[in-house]
DNA sequence: ACCATTTTTTTATGAAATGAACCATTTGCG
DNA sequence: CGCAAATGGTTCATTTCATAAAAAAATGGT
């Protein structure tokens, strides 16, 4: 239905933002007649809109904007128990919600899924009309042709056919996705750094997620399994190098994940939530300083060598909110800091943002969005 | 006076091997016709010829491929004193080899070279009828423009524009590139790898340098310093934390690099050459087999967290002849093997070769034959 | 009112890709 | 030996696509 030229254009609007059929035709390179005529077509389907009139000298530009009622796209996020499902629009604002429990047997949680599913499609009403993909994220390596789960020791699966599965029963096109990718996947095409050519998303949970942005493109390696940092060798002197399940010894995931700050507070006879954790921290006892000065510095390392080999424009660290404001923050950016090679122009910036499940089920929403807005999963 | 369609055809055969026009077709999702007719201007123009027949059922196929003589490149390699100069055909033999001494005023290297190249050019004979690129390869960061040294603290240089000295004195189009960068393109266009989409090389000289490349592009993030792996912080325990030049502590250069192992060996009195210090090891001197398993470990978890983080299919190290057998090599694979996350399917293959200048002389000669071959800087 | 300037549309022209038919050359089989 | 089946490559009329040039539209300045 859409040709090339379309999607051409749906996807430099998403990078950029609106513009007019001028800039269009100088940033693609084409002639504007040929703009004119399928930008022409894209209005008629009513995927594009033309918004306000930009005044410079001479006839002024009209700006050409995706229409965020294009399309819709459900997103499924099993990164935690409970799940997460979104319906969001084509700007990747959540139009409805919905939480059920996680299942582990894999037929019934496409069961409860399902159910979910037609639950947001009631809750959509008419946004649901042009509903055109759903989108899985989860813990866990996924085959190449997302489809299946291949592996996922959180959730218990091996070799899972979870996107065959939900097509079926909804009559959807599905993609399937690792939780960290279609969180970067996310933030590509809807967040604040849309656009940016290089950067980086870690994500502190009961395990620690990362997934990389590089020249526009997911980075995936050659067996889908790069950008893992949870077991980057972090031997810091000083720093007990404890054995990992992985088989390896002094594996960030031992000391900067939830779980092992959890498990070393609980040892230390310190309250195992997070959020006490963190305000006893604040409030300058010894013991919780040093737990969490030490995650910290332990991510803090991981994120120089990340920054070092990838040199990424950003870098955001998704953190609980507890930790926001914390030693924890503060030395991992230090550690950073002061690992990295200073050179001139700016450098990485690292950011903080509260993780939310909810990002998680955006993102996978977005695998769909972006099949609409590319025609294809690559940006 | 090639059309897109010409470069598509030249880039996928060099980048596959010889192929029929049927496969063309295929690989290239258009119709036979559209490549009869491109293939025919290629033929004529002497750029590919019909190779053997294929037979199989019906009949056979003719087998296309890019002829060596199509096309010649001049490579400059300022990696190390003495500069080496090669002259280079379309599938990256080398035709001709000049060296020269390194001046390091830039006015007195750029005459020389120039005088170097005027030697290749008439070593060359017919073969330079069609010479149509000079690239360089020199340690240090080049601007985005492919021209101008930025910085070279090797050279003492501080914006540099060799790129257009050169290209007015020979009047050949001239591509500048940092040394791992060039390595890695002319291992992509000419070396056993090509085509390989996921694959890294480091290689160990006075310095340690390392390029990577990911989804068939050359990494270079944001600022064009990614990659760098020499001052990743390898704070092993028991590994002194050495200062480094950058102003850090315990970076991997201080360490593993040709120049921080002769300054080890001196101060323990050693031999600082590296064949005789490897000799040495060999025979089993304490001293000098700590010093090689050390600087060995250290590259070895370097290229672990490398091969973490990337995830390639191939990790090229190359390495002194004399080192190549060393405890040196040994520790360093077992250290990177024990570092890294074993999954199912095949794990990342780390190689040796032997550091030859020359490499980095024809990998600069693949940039301007990169250019012949595919139009513009990308494969 | 009129001109300069810039955006957008229209239209006529040319280039490029295609499908379908055709020719070429081999293997396999009776 | 002869013929069918299979595959590779070419020719050519047709369609599609992209473009350049011209025209129209919309505005600011003089």
């Amino acid at each position: 239905m859409l040709s090339p030229g379309h999607y051409q254009i749906l996807t430099t609007l998403s990078r950029g933002g609106p513009c007019s059929r001028t800039d269009l035709a100088r940033t693609l390179g084409v002639s504007k007649a040929s703009i004119s005529g399928l930008v022409r077509d894209l209005l008629n389907q009513n995927i594009l809109c033309e918004q306000e009139l930009v005044f410079g000298v001479g006839r002024p530009s009209v700006s050409l904007a995706v229409r965020a009622d294009a399309a819709s796209f459900i997103g499924v996020s099993l990164q935690q128990d409970p799940a997460v499902l979104v319906l969001t629009d084509l700007h990747g604002s959540v139009l409805a919600r919905v939480e059920v429990p996680r299942a582990e047997d894999p037929d019934l949680c496409v069961e409860s899924l399902v159910a979910a599913i037609d639950q947001l499609r009631a809750a959509g009403g008419a946004s649901t009309e042009r509903l055109s993909g759903v989108g899985v994220a989860l813990p866990g390596f996924v085959s190449h042709d997302r489809h299946t789960c291949v592996a996922s020791t959180a959730l218990g699966w091996r070799n899972v056919d979870i996107g065959a599965a939900l097509t079926e029963r909804t009559g959807l096109p599905t993609w399937v996705e690792n939780d960290a990718n279609a969180l970067i996947l996310g933030e590509q095409l809807f967040g604040p750094l849309r656009g940016s050519p290089d950067f980086s998303m870690v994500f502190v949970s009961y395990g620690i997620g990362c997934a990389h942005i590089v020249n526009r493109r997911l980075l995936r390696g050659n067996a889908g399994g790069a950008g893992e940092i949870s077991h980057a060798p972090i031997a810091i002197e000083g720093f007990g190098a404890a054995p990992c399940r992985c088989g390896n010894k002094g594996c960030l995931e031992t000391v900067a994940s939830l779980l092992a700050i959890t498990n070393a507070a609980r040892r230390a006879g310190l309250p195992e939530e997070i959020g006490p954790l963190a305000a006893l921290a604040a409030k300058g006892q010894p013991d919780a300083l040093a737990l969490l000065h030490r995650a910290g510095s332990a991510l803090g390392l991981a994120t120089a060598q990340l920054i070092q080999m990838l040199d990424p424009s950003h870098v955001v660290v998704m953190l609980d909110p507890a930790l926001h404001d914390s030693v924890f923050a503060h030395a991992l950016r230090k550690e950073a800091d002061s690992h990295i090679l200073h050179r001139e122009g700016p450098g990485t910036m690292v950011t903080f943002r509260d993780f939310a499940p909810e990002n998680f089920a955006s993102g996978a929403a977005s695998l769909a969005a972006r099949y609409f807005i590319s025609g294809s999963d690559e940006l």
